[in-house]
DNA sequence: CGCATCATTGAACAAAATCAAGCGAGGTGG
DNA sequence: CCACCTCGCTTGATTTTGTTCAATGATGCG
C-alpha cells in the first residue's frame, strides 16, 4: 500500500473503524504527491481548489491575512492531517494555507472523494467526524486566545502541537520538534514575536520547556500541562492514544 | 407542516439544495419541543447527549469555563441553527451551552439522524456542510481575537449577528436585537465588561450603531462593515442571502 | 566574507484589566 | 404606594499586560 492510503487509513482508524470493503474502497483512491518548500503557499484565499489534500510529512497551517497586512494562524497541520477537507463541499476557500517547514502532500479530487463519500456513507460519516474534530481544535482556540494570557496560552499551544505530534508518532514521550518559529508561534498565538520570546523565555526559566534548537522538551509534562490548563478531552482521542499521553 | 421542520428545511436549503425524497424524508424527523429561561444551561461540558437540537425561537450560545471561573462563549447560534450537531459524532461534549435569551429549541435523537443521514446520503452531506459552515466561523472568531483591537473585534461581532440575523429574517436594514448584556459581550469578545461598555460608547459616539434598549440600530452599514473589517465571505451564504446585505 | 533570517534586549508606549464606586430601571415585598 | 434590592450599565483611577520601536547578537548558508 503506496504511503497517502497508509497515512489516511491510520488517521480516520484513529477516529473511527472502518469495515473492510471501505478501507478497500480508500486504497483506491488517486493521490498525487508533492513537495513545498518552507514557508510555501499552498492555497490561497478565494480560491476554489479542485482537490483536497492530505499532509504526509512536515508542519502546514491555515492563516487568515487582515488589510493592515498582520497575519492570524488559525490551525496547525501534522501528517495524517485533511487540511482543506472543507473545499470538498464549500468551494471557495475562505482562509489561505501554507507550509511551515518543507512538507509533503498527497492532492485528491474532490469527484474522487464525493464518489467515494456518496457510494459509502460509513466513510462520509468518518470524514465528517474528522472535520468536526478540527472544530473542536478551533473552539479550543478561541478560548485560548480570548481568556488566557500569554504564558498560558503559549504553553497550551505547545501542549497542543505535542500531543498531536505524539498520537501520530512524531514526538517522544519526552520532546517533540516545533519547526515555527517565534513569530509564527507569534501568529497563532496573537502575540507580537518580541512577547513570545520573552514567554518562551519565561517557560524555560521555570523549567517548563527546555528548547535546543528546533527541538521542545518537556522534562515535566504534568506541569507544563497545568501551566496550561491543557485538558486533551477535545482533541478526541482514541483510547490507545490517549493512553499515550499518561 | 410543523415549526422545527419548517425550520429546519429553511435552514439546510439556504445551504444546498434537497430532492424531494429528502425534504419528505426530514419531514418525518421526530421533533420534541422545549422552552428555556434566559442564562439557563442547555448541555454541560462532559455530557453524552443523546439528541441534537435546533433553535427554533431566542439567543443561545456554547461556552467554556476556565478553571478560574472566567468564561469564553465560542459561539452564537440564531434560530434556524443546529448547535450541538457535533454530538452526532464526537458523543462526549467538550464545551458547554445555554440560553442568552428566552428560547424555544427543537430535539431530535441521534438515533433518527443518523438513520436519516445513513438512508439519505444527501442530508448527511448537507449536515456535514452545516457543520462546516460554523467551522468557518470559528476561524473567523480566532482571528477577531488573535488580530483586532477591541474597537474592530466589538463591531466584527456585530456585524456577523447582524448578517446572521437578517438571513433569518430577525433582522431588518436598519437593526437587530442583540439580547446579550455586556458581560457577556465580553466573554465572547475576550474583553472585560468594562472595556466593552467604554468600547460600545466609543462606537455609538462614532456614529456606527444607535442602541435602544436591546435593539441596536446599523446607521451606517458600510461604515460598521469597513470599521469591522468585515467581509461575509466566511459565512458561505447563498446569492439570495448576500443580496440581502448588499 | 557578507547577507539573510531568527532570536534577544531595552525603553517607551498603548491597550485593556482590575478595582472600586455610583447610577438607574424594573421587580418585589411590606 | 413606596422602600429596597438586584442587575446591568457607567465612570474614574490605577495597574498589568502586551506592543512598538530600535538596535544588537547569533547562526547558517552561498
Amino acid at each position: 500500500m503506496s504511503e497517502p492510503h497508509d497515512r489516511l487509513l491510520r488517521k480516520l482508524e484513529s477516529i473511527a473503524s472502518l469495515t473492510s470493503v471501505e478501507r478497500d474502497a480508500i486504497s483506491e483512491l488517486p493521490f498525487r504527491n508533492r513537495s513545498f518548500p518552507p514557508r510555501s503557499a499552498i492555497r490561497s484565499e478565494g480560491e476554489r481548489p479542485p482537490e483536497c489534500c492530505l499532509v504526509l510529512d512536515g508542519l502546514t497551517c491555515a492563516y487568515n491575512v487582515l488589510p493592515d497586512g498582520s497575519r492570524q494562524i488559525t490551525s496547525f497541520f501534522v501528517p495524517g492531517d485533511l487540511p482543506d477537507l472543507q473545499s470538498l463541499h464549500l468551494h471557495k476557500l475562505d482562509h489561505s494555507f501554507g507550509t511551515i517547514s518543507q512538507s509533503r502532500l498527497a492532492f485528491v479530487s474532490h469527484e474522487a472523494l464525493l464518489a467515494l463519500s456518496l457510494e459509502h456513507p460509513g466513510v462520509a460519516m468518518v470524514l465528517w467526524r474528522e472535520s468536526l474534530v478540527t472544530g473542536c481544535l478551533h473552539r479550543q482556540w478561541v478560548t485560548n486566545l480570548g481568556r488566557r494570557i500569554a504564558y498560558a496560552r503559549i504553553a497550551h499551544l505547545l501542549c497542543e502541537l505535542y500531543v498531536r505530534m505524539r498520537v501520530v508518532g512524531l514526538a517522544t514521550e519526552e520532546a517533540f520538534r516545533l519547526d515555527a518559529t517565534q513569530a509564527e508561534v507569534g501568529d497563532a498565538t496573537g502575540l507580537s514575536p518580541v512577547h513570545v520570546n520573552r514567554v518562551l523565555q519565561e517557560l524555560r526559566s521555570d523549567g517548563l520547556i527546555v528548547s535546543q534548537g528546533r527541538s521542545v522538551h518537556v522534562p515535566d509534562w504534568g506541569r507544563l500541562r497545568d501551566a496550561a490548563q491543557f485538558d486533551p478531552t477535545y482533541l478526541h482521542l482514541t483510547a490507545e492514544a490517549s493512553a499515550l499521553i499518561h
